[in-house]
DNA sequence: GTCTATGTATAAAG
DNA sequence: CTTTATACATAGAC
């Protein structure tokens, strides 16, 4: 059964090779026979990595691919021990999650302090803005500043993590910038890019070794 | 040169075939020749998803997987134009991120509302018990309440999201559970399982479809 | 890190 | 959803 392969993926796969002509596959009459299997697909074909633009097309890439990437992440967590969590935002505003998301969330907040950066909250009635924004009563904060003041609670409550870091638990671990895979002819992503960069402070920072 | 190919795929895969001695395949001259390529290596073996034990071989998977599992996010991410985020926590203490994991967690915060469950911070001293814990200055907590406290402080902030949902944001879409996956005979690891359930609040959120 | 052989994910079609 | 054929990931060895 196997005796043919050898011969077969010394030709497979040459990836030096560009591949001239993809689809002259189907049109090369393989064998002497007539009846040569009518090929009843083309089988998997190479994609190019880049945005699909046809929706159906693409929602049905992101699903099969977002199945696969969740089995993936079950897989290594499983075979490493890792505890992994992935997000997804798909395109039209749905939300997938693998792994408890929140618990690790919360953790990687504890353990990976970013920059603060101030919000003032300036618009608050008079008689609020004698306290500090973060200790006014979460009613008083306008509603369209609402987003913004969360922001900034975000980073107050990771500032603690910092100070919890700070407190003794600052033994460091290397941290990989958040684009470090480096495949050839690939580049992140404009949305991705264009996202703001709170990671600028993050440089180094430790987790638990015991009961990780 | 990829005349060959059509016979030889015919007899590739079999996958209802369970492959009965696997190493059979090393011993089988393929050939009349003499020489019959002497088979370097068995190539990629089949591996049964459960911890592995040897720390190096671990490690190496490890290594191996995650650069695959980034691998395929970022081609998700470009195919798709899905927003992901990975965060890895590997078994000796690692942080591994993908994507803008900050910025997406934040998202991801601001528009999952989780259950909010006191925290009354009853060892603060008195001059400032009397107002909320969490209008309290931070320096007042006692530094072995701190991580509590910012769990608390996280779900204050969840509840602010919850808030915001609440005043006009709440059009609704499914959310999936944190193991979607059914893989035939998988199971989720005993050390995810274990992890405390913050997700017991969440059901349906929005996230917005415009910039998105 | 690289290489090889093979297991697995998945594009296209039903 | 399932099937098919093929592209791609990766286990094992270096």
């Amino acid at each position: 059964m196997e005796e043919e392969r050898e011969t077969s993926t010394m030709t497979c796969l040459t990836p030096k090779d560009p591949l001239q002509s993809p689809n002259m596959l189907i049109s090369q009459p393989k064998k002497e026979t007539t009846t040569q299997t009518p090929k009843t697909t083309r089988g998997r074909q190479k994609i190019e990595i880049k945005i699909i633009e046809e929706e159906t097309k693409r929602q049905v890439t992101f699903s099969k691919r977002r199945r696969g990437l969740f089995k993936k992440s079950a897989e290594l967590s499983v075979l490493t021990g890792a505890k992994i969590a992935v997000i997804t935002f798909s395109k039209c505003g749905r939300i997938y999650r693998f792994g408890h998301v929140d618990a690790l969330i919360d953790k990687y907040l504890r353990k990976s302090p970013v920059k603060l950066e101030g919000y003032s909250g300036d618009n608050v009635a008079d008689e609020e803005s004698r306290r500090p924004w973060w200790e006014r009563p979460v009613e008083s904060v306008p509603e369209e500043e609402l987003e913004e003041y969360m922001a900034a609670l975000s980073m107050l409550r990771e500032n603690i993590g910092k100070k919890i870091v700070a407190m003794g638990n600052d033994r460091t671990v290397e941290m990989v910038p958040a684009w470090p895979i480096n495949v050839m002819g690939w580049k992140p992503p404009m949305d991705m890019q264009n996202l703001e960069s709170l990671t600028d402070g993050i440089t180094r920072c430790r987790v638990g070794q015991n009961g990780d």
